[in-house]
DNA sequence: CGATTTTGACCGGCGC
DNA sequence: GCGCCGGTCAAAATCG
């Protein structure tokens, strides 16, 4: 259905191999809340995000899952959503490309897509049979695996012995609260990716206000930089 | 009834 | 050249 042929769209070069485009990385501490605590799952990013695979990862015990952005078709989004193999704990949420229309949830803020996340219980435990259990995130670590971050307030560096670097963003404090986030350096928009900068340019063509552009962002989470440059 | 999840098969890249 | 592994597709099953 789109009015487009099947095409175009620069998700699909076969004859390049997969160039480290856009991904982000963010890790998601699930702690054991009370359920009282209804934070927004980072992983819910107000997207809505169809699984449309699961494999099991090699040094993992838990497989991961690929969603893909539910919205529209011609969307490029993606997600890996996968437990963190030495934390079960650890949500790690891979965000791959962008998504090449508004947010639902700028037009609607009253309802929320419905993002779950399976979280596969390798306990042999006589665990419930319900899945659909997860409202516990306080924490977001960021991993930027290609370049370090900036520090920011909201944000905390750690290191990790694998060489990476952790970014720890506060979630009340950075996406849930009013203020105005402010990210000097991973607001740096990439100036590589043709689609992103399509992407962006139609933003500011947009009649969205700054602080519409500001949600938008933030459910986006970060624009990571894209370190393509073709020489 | 439509949208979404599940699950195995399939495919391409990479290392040996 | 072969096998491993990660990522995607597609058909069937399930859910709301």
């Amino acid at each position: 259905m789109e009015q487009d042929s099947p095409l175009n769209d620069s998700d699909i070069q076969p004859s390049k191999k997969r160039q480290v485009a856009d991904k982000i990385v963010v890790t998601v501490k699930l702690e054991e809340n009370d359920g009282k605590k209804k934070t927004e799952n980072p992983s819910c990013d107000c997207w809505s995000w169809r699984k449309y695979g699961q494999k099991p990862i090699k040094g993992s015990p838990y497989p991961r899952g690929y969603y893909r952005c539910s919205t529209s078709k011609s969307c490029s989004a993606k997600k890996q959503v996968e437990i963190c193999r030495t934390d079960a704990t650890m949500l790690i949420i891979t965000y791959t490309s962008t998504h090449n229309h508004p947010d639902p949830a700028l037009s609607k803020e009253s309802k929320q897509p419905k993002t779950k996340i399976q979280i596969p219980h390798d306990d042999s435990n006589s665990t419930p049979p319900d899945q659909k259990n997860e409202e516990q995130k306080p924490i977001i670590t960021v991993v930027d695996d290609e370049d370090a971050i900036t520090e920011n307030e909201n944000f905390r560096y750690i290191q990790t012995p694998e060489n990476e670097t952790h970014l720890t963003v506060d979630l009340e404090n950075t996406f849930f609260d009013e203020e105005p986030l402010s990210y000097p350096n991973l607001m740096t928009f990439s100036a590589t990716k043709s689609e992103e900068n399509d992407f962006y340019d139609e933003l500011e063509e947009l009649p969205m206000s700054s602080s519409t552009f500001k949600s938008f962002m933030r459910t986006n989470f970060f624009e990571e930089r894209v370190l393509v440059q073709p020489s």
